[in-house]
DNA sequence: TTCGTTGTTCGCAAAATTACAAACAATATT
DNA sequence: AATATTGTTTGTAATTTTGCGAACAACGAA
C-alpha cells in the first residue's frame, strides 16, 4: 500500500506497523506460510488447513489483503489467493533493514 | 519468550505472531527504532520523543517488554530501557527466514 | 517531615479485534 | 425453475486494545 513511495520516518513506521499488525495473529501467519509454499490456491484449500469457521477465514484473508501481503482473484465459482510478490519483497526489505538498524551491542540491563 | 526452544510450526507461528503483534503499532515501532539507535535510555527520553501521555508510553513499553523485544531496569529514580539483544536476534532470524520461505515467484493473480 | 522527581498502576471510555452462525450472492447443474 | 457449490457479508457477542487523567509508589533533597 504505497509503503515504498515515501521515505519519511513516520510514514515508514506506519507502513511496517501495518504489515506487522497483519502478521500479528497465528492464524494469519499460518495462512501466509501456506500461501508462500505454493504459487496459489483456493479459499477452500486454506479453509481446509484451518480448524476455524469459513467466515473467520474469510475475515483473516480480508485483513491480509488489506495489508497488501496477499491478493485474491475470482475464478468462478472459486476464489484464488496468492502472496502479493511485490509487496512481499517490500515487507521483507523493511523488516530486514529494521532489524539490522540496531547498531551497538552494549547490553544495558540485567 | 522461549521462541527458539521449540521448532514445531504452530509454536513458531505463535512466536512470530507475538513479535509481530508487538510491532503492530506505529508508536511501538518508533520506540523500537529509538532504542535501536542507542545503547540505552531512560523512560523520560522516550516520553520526550513522543506526543502522547506518559501513561500511554508506559503501556506501550510494557507490551514491548512482554514481547521480549526490549528490557527495562530500575536505576533509581529512573527506569532504563534498551533493546533485548538476544531476543532481537531471534526475532530478526524468524522474520528473515519467514520472508525468505517464499519459494516460487509465479504470479497467480491480476 | 514535606516536597519534588520519575514512572507505574488504576479506572474509565471508545474503538477495534476475534469468532461464529445465518443469510446472502453468483454461478453451474439438473 | 429448483439445487448445489463456493465464498462473502451481516449481525452479534465477548474480548482486547488504545489513550488519558488521576492516584499512587519509591526515592532523594530541602
Amino acid at each position: 500500500m504505497d509503503c515504498n513511495k515515501n521515505s519519511e520516518r513516520y510514514i515508514d513506521n506506519e507502513c511496517i506497523a501495518r504489515f506487522a499488525k497483519a502478521m500479528g495473529h497465528p492464524t494469519r501467519i499460518e495462512i501466509l506460510r501456506f500461501l508462500a509454499s505454493m504459487d496459489s490456491c483456493y479459499f477452500g484449500d486454506i479453509h481446509n488447513e484451518l480448524p476455524i469457521a469459513k467466515a473467520t477465514v474469510s475475515q483473516h484473508l480480508k485483513e491480509l489483503k488489506d495489508s497488501g501481503l496477499i491478493q485474491g482473484e475470482i475464478e468462478t465459482p472459486k476464489v484464488k489467493y496468492c502472496i502479493h510478490s511485490e509487496n512481499w519483497e517490500i515487507a521483507k526489505k523493511m523488516f530486514c533493514s529494521f532489524f539490522e538498524s540496531k547498531k551497538s551491542n552494549g547490553e544495558c540491563c540485567g
